[in-house]
DNA sequence: GCTATTATTTATCATAGGATAATTTTGCTG
DNA sequence: CAGCAAAATTATCCTATGATAAATAATAGC
């Protein structure tokens, strides 16, 4: 995916306004297995996965959580470091080979500052993803684990693809075992 | 709670960009019980809230869904609508007489165009909703019914006494009799 | 390709929370 | 302040999911 892809796809801003934030974005590439954000650390980039699947989860004694996939496309930011540069809860590890624009986000926050484009863009950023967690806390409550699981697998299929099925228990909030029984039934 | 309280909460702007954010909002108020926000409708306003406390809820046949409480100093908007001018999820309550600082989303549009200020004012009130939104679903997936009751008690203990259990069941995730054997248990 | 490690499945048993219904308490409204 | 309706509690029984352990399958490193 392309950065200029990713870019509109937030929100559409002039070409100008785009160069100027492209300037500040760089290529890079990390293995399967690398973490790429730490809790604990007050994270100075966010990033965009060009090409690649990663996990957040939130390192817990004995067991982490799970609570959100990226693919392609998508953004990867310690939303604590980003909004309020405290630390943030959680580790974001690679799944696969990624490749990854990168982005500062003092840079960013210089640019929000000087250009009204750009300070739109994030705001449709942070909106775009509240938009994402909202249906996702709604359908929580609503469903039961196998709905849940029903509702992943039809939204993005290609994560059961690329995802060891534990990651995808944590995320549904349930145990391997149990995410195993409810495949058997189906 | 003041409006200028509630803008300086969430971004400090400029005099001069406050007072054009104060031009576009009026003060209404509301009995208890009265629907403020409908699911399945656009709506062309966002709310602070001036005084008294609200439930939003997704309309499910049978059992409504609870999944936000907002008091003094806190943002109403129908998430759906605000992005993406679509119908939204949820129906907002008051669950007492309430005073509402009321403001256009047309007019906010406006405004974020014209002033970088009021842009990254609406970026701060985003990115901040996410955050809570967010520490909530992280929670969520961390604790057990009775740990989240006795978080949510010790974060806002006002809730306690400003709304029925019933609610603060569905919010929680559980049947009000599950909450029932839980506040005995304490 | 072989072996060690890790992931997944299967089985058994335990438990938190759901469903239902009956009872008590609270809170409106005339 | 009486009487009704709604909310909350309590009790009983039930079910989905957890915990643990063992067996199998998949994966990765040599």
């Amino acid at each position: 995916m392309t950065i200029d892809e990713i870019i509109d796809q937030i929100y559409n801003i002039p070409e100008s306004s785009k160069t100027a934030l492209k300037e500040n974005i760089s290529e890079v590439a990390y293995p399967k297995n690398h973490i790429l954000l730490k809790a604990d650390k007050i994270e100075a980039n966010i990033y965009f996965i060009k090409k690649g699947i990663v996990r957040a989860f939130a390192p817990q004694k004995e067991k982490d959580i799970t609570f959100w996939f990226g693919e392609e496309g998508e953004t990867i930011l310690s939303m604590k470091s980003y909004v309020e540069r405290k630390k943030g809860y959680e580790n974001v590890e690679l799944l696969e080979d990624c490749e990854l624009y990168e982005l500062k986000v003092a840079h960013l926050n210089n640019l929000y500052n000087q250009d009204i484009h750009i300070a739109n863009w994030g705001r449709k950023l942070a909106e775009k993803e509240l938009l994402k967690i909202e249906s996702r806390v709604i359908s929580s409550e609503l469903l039961s684990a196998k709905e849940r699981y029903d509702a992943l697998m039809s939204n993005s299929p290609s994560l059961i693809q690329r995802v060891p099925l534990k990651y995808i228990a944590s995320y549904l909030g349930i145990t391997p075992v149990s995410l195993s029984r409810i495949r058997k039934e189906k």
